[in-house]
DNA sequence: CATGAAAATTTCTTACT
DNA sequence: AGTAAGAAATTTTCATG
């Protein structure tokens, strides 16, 4: 499929704010509404859109803690990978996990709502999975940047 | 303030999904769309939503590295790491950056259209950049879990 | 084949209770 | 918090280049 560059308008809008109404979005793009309601089924039937999220702050609903933990394997066997990522999906307080190459295997983004809980979240559930070799964790002073997604070229 | 009930589900629904009309968020909190609508304006207003963003598929819109880089600077006085911040901020393709705690001083996240992409990112605007003391850069592999935001309670 | 005009439906938003 | 009403947006249908 291609994009072209009214597409491209509507998903940086649309990244932009989430909510912008079609109406809005079809003004800003040049188009009557219709045929711009029409691109963006469009762009959510192809998965260029996956979908629409609230951004919501985690501090002010108690989660002032943000942790990233590098976490390595002791067997890289593509089933032991997937059991791992199949453990962290049911730990709600972690958030991403990413796999990597070189020495860290896996990057977690977790929350928690203070040391104490975060503590919990390390010893019970992270550290003593199987396979797991060695978690490094360091706290988030603070987030200096936190774009959503992607950059968007509109030239 | 005080969230109840009501405005965590109303959170909880509206990060799963964000264009979710407010006929059909009342509904399922168990409201009628003038007092949902108030509900969801305050929480904007207090900060708890802090907007709403399309979720974008990176590979699908020509970005499909991701990368983590762990920087470590030379200072680490205030005004040093608000300048690597200031100046990773002008980098389109530098979608996160969090100060960390430890040896690691930053954590970025980058996107990239392919690894000669990636690699001009690297060596001309962060290799180079002032009080960079070093930059260790993880290929990720894979996403195995992308939520967004935090764990909300509706118990 | 995508756009646009028009119309029907649904949603948003305000005023008032 | 809810009801009711007016304004606005969404969505379908249909005509056009």
């Amino acid at each position: 499929m291609a994009f072209d560059q009214i597409d491209r308008r509507i998903l940086e809008l649309l990244q932009r704010d989430g909510r912008m109404t079609n109406v809005e979005l079809a003004e800003r793009v040049g188009l009557t509404a219709p045929p711009c309601l029409r691109r963006v089924r469009a762009l959510e039937e192809a998965g260029a859109i996956r979908g629409y999220h609230a951004d919501l702050d985690a501090a002010t609903l108690g989660y002032p803690i943000t942790v990233f933990a590098m976490v390595s394997l002791r067997s890289q066997a593509e089933q032991d990978l997937a059991a791992f990522e199949a453990h962290v999906a049911t730990i709600p307080e972690v958030r991403e996990c990413h796999m990597l190459n070189g020495e860290i295997d896996f990057i977690l983004k977790i929350v928690a709502s203070d040391l104490k809980g975060f503590q919990e979240i390390l010893m019970t559930h992270l550290t003593p999975a199987p396979n797991v070799a060695s978690v490094k964790t360091s706290l988030t002073i603070r987030t200096a940047k936190a774009l959503p997604g992607i950059p968007v070229r509109v030239g």
